[in-house]
This record gives structure tokens, C-alpha cells and sequence, in this order.
DNA sequence: TAATTCCCCATGATATTCCATGACATCCCG
DNA sequence: CGGGATGTCATGGAATATCATGGGGAATTA
């Protein structure tokens, strides 16, 4: 069925704070597991990310490889289990975003979900994206997937 | 069984937006897959991009493989991601094409759908391909796939 | 109690499914 | 070889389902 993240929404967060998740968004989050999901602090963007159970799974894995107590662990646990949020959405398809997720991504009363392939998406004020993705349009980076076969 | 996407095929767009796929186009899709493409912002030539699934694996995989937060991945992802839209066939082999590609593409009541070989094909506004194709016609560049053997 | 979260229902808009038609190609049998 | 039957396909419309959103109110928590 639906497999990945992909394409942006653009949905209202009403006066109780309860945001609709996307519909396909929804569908990619129940097929690959419970419909569990996380939304963890995106420091570098300004943003949310919603990440998938399985992704999550994968990333407890490699923090249980890590030594008990040794900075890197505890770094790690702090960025992905402290700065978390272990969501569901309601029967309805909402959620109610946490109050500091909001304010690290300045969002009020719109919602920008930003498909980002298999196991991610991305909660942003709508302006603040496309502010950024102006900048970097602008940078002249070079596509580096860009190649010759396909 | 059909392998390529081949051929050009001129199809109407209803009021409501909807396109028949191709018979032959859905034929490929049905055979590398699921029936599930993702239709992509093509900016460079201001038309829609439709990519297999498969195409798109390889594109995941390239991605997962870059560091989580580079620009660099951002940008890949913003492009194959973000401004792609997952899509899969109606029972009578249609789709609505998004309102966002539409306006990119200029495309109105008409869709002409371009066969771009193993994993792609396009759709464009019919005028603007014709025009595009003229144009690079009489640049006078030489074929660099011609040669003698075969 | 006051505030918050959760669940249920209602609604308009949009999308999806289902069915009908006509054009065209293919097939089959005389 | 011809011509009728059959099937596929693109297209149109109508019926049906889904979705985002809003509000009421019960349950929960502080």
C-alpha cells in the first residue's frame, strides 16, 4: 500500500491545538507497524520530525550497542528518547502537539506535514519552510543524486 | 511483457482533474511492482516526472546513505520527497493529477504522457513538448547514441 | 474545581468507486 | 476474404466513501 512520506499538507491547528495528520501519512505509519509514532526536537531546522516506530527500533539498537553511562549514550538517549514524544492519533486522524514542539517550530494556528521518504516527516510553520528552501535554492549547491544511468 | 515505457499518448483531463494512464504505461507499472509511481516536480523543464517505484527504492537508498541533516540530504529529500506525489491507478486506470504539478506543467484539459524508457515517463502540456522538442532540434547538436554497429 | 485530554457526532468538500457509452482493435468463423 | 462478435480502452456521469474541521461533552488530571 502506501510506502513512503511524500508530498507537503498544509492543515489548520484548531483552538483545542488538535491537528489532523494526513490521511496518507496516516496509512504509511499503520502499515509499517502499530500507528505509533515519535515526534522528536529537529534543533538544527527549527522543525519537528515525526519519525516511524521501525525507524525508532533501529535507533534504540544502535544505542544498545553503545557503552552504559559513556557520553555518547547518554547523548543519544537525551536527542532521541528525552527530546521525544511517543504519539497516536486519535479516532478522528488528530493529534494535539506538545507545547514546546510548537514553540521550537514557531507554529500556531497552521501546520505544514513535509513527506521525507520512508521513515520521516516534518512538522513546519509553513513560512519558515519556504523561507528555507528559498535559501537553499539559492546556495547553488549541486543535486549530488543527479547521475548518468536510470 | 512490456518493459519500457514507450510511445507518446495524448489524453483528455476531465473537469474533475482525472487522466486515464495509458494502457501499455500501466502495463510496465503493474509489472515492476505494486502499481504504485510517484509523479515529481520536474523544475528544469517545467513539466511532471513520473518515476516506478523501483526508481524511487534506489533513490531511498542513495539518500539513507547521506548524513541525517546535511543540506545536502535535505535538499534530495525536498526534491524526491517533498515534491513528489505517491500515486497508484483508479479501477479504470486513472489518476487526479495534483493541482501543484498541474500549474507547473501548464496543463489544462489535455495530458501528454512521453515514454521515457526502463523507470520513467513524463506528462507535459502538449504544446510546450512539441515546442521544447523544436527548439532543441534545431540547436544542430549531434546524437551522441548514433554509431555504426548494432 | 478548573483545565486538559479524549471520544463521539455533524458537516461540507473532496476523492473514490461504480456503471454506462462509444471508438477502436482483435478475433473467429463462415 | 469479409463481417459480425468480442474485448479493450478512454471518457463521462452519478452514487458512495473519505477527509479535514468544528463543536459538545464525558473522562482524566492537576
Amino acid at each position: 500500500m502506501m510506502s513512503r512520506f511524500t508530498s507537503t499538507y498544509l492543515n489548520k491547528v484548531d483552538r483545542k491545538g488538535r491537528v489532523s495528520v494526513p490521511a496518507p501519512f496516516r496509512t504509511v505509519l499503520d502499515g509499517q507497524g502499530s500507528g505509533v509514532f515519535y515526534l522528536k526536537r529537529n534543533e538544527v531546522d527549527g522543525t519537528i520530525d515525526g519519525l516511524t516506530e521501525a525507524y525508532m527500533d533501529d535507533v534504540q539498537d544502535r544505542i544498545d550497542a553503545l557503552p552504559m553511562n559513556s557520553p555518547e549514550r547518554e547523548d543519544a538517549e537525551d536527542e532521541f528518547f528525552a527530546d521525544s514524544t511517543e504519539m497516536r492519533c486519535d479516532p478522528d486522524g488528530r493529534i494535539i502537539l506538545p507545547k514546546a514542539l510548537m514553540e521550537l517550530a514557531n507554529i500556531d494556528d497552521q501546520a505544514l506535514f513535509v513527506g521525507k521518504g520512508k521513515s520521516r516527516f516534518q512538522i513546519w510553520h509553513p513560512e519558515t519552510y519556504h523561507a528555507r528552501r528559498a535559501e537553499r535554492a539559492s546556495s547553488g549547491r549541486p543535486n549530488i543524486l543527479h547521475r548518468a544511468n536510470n
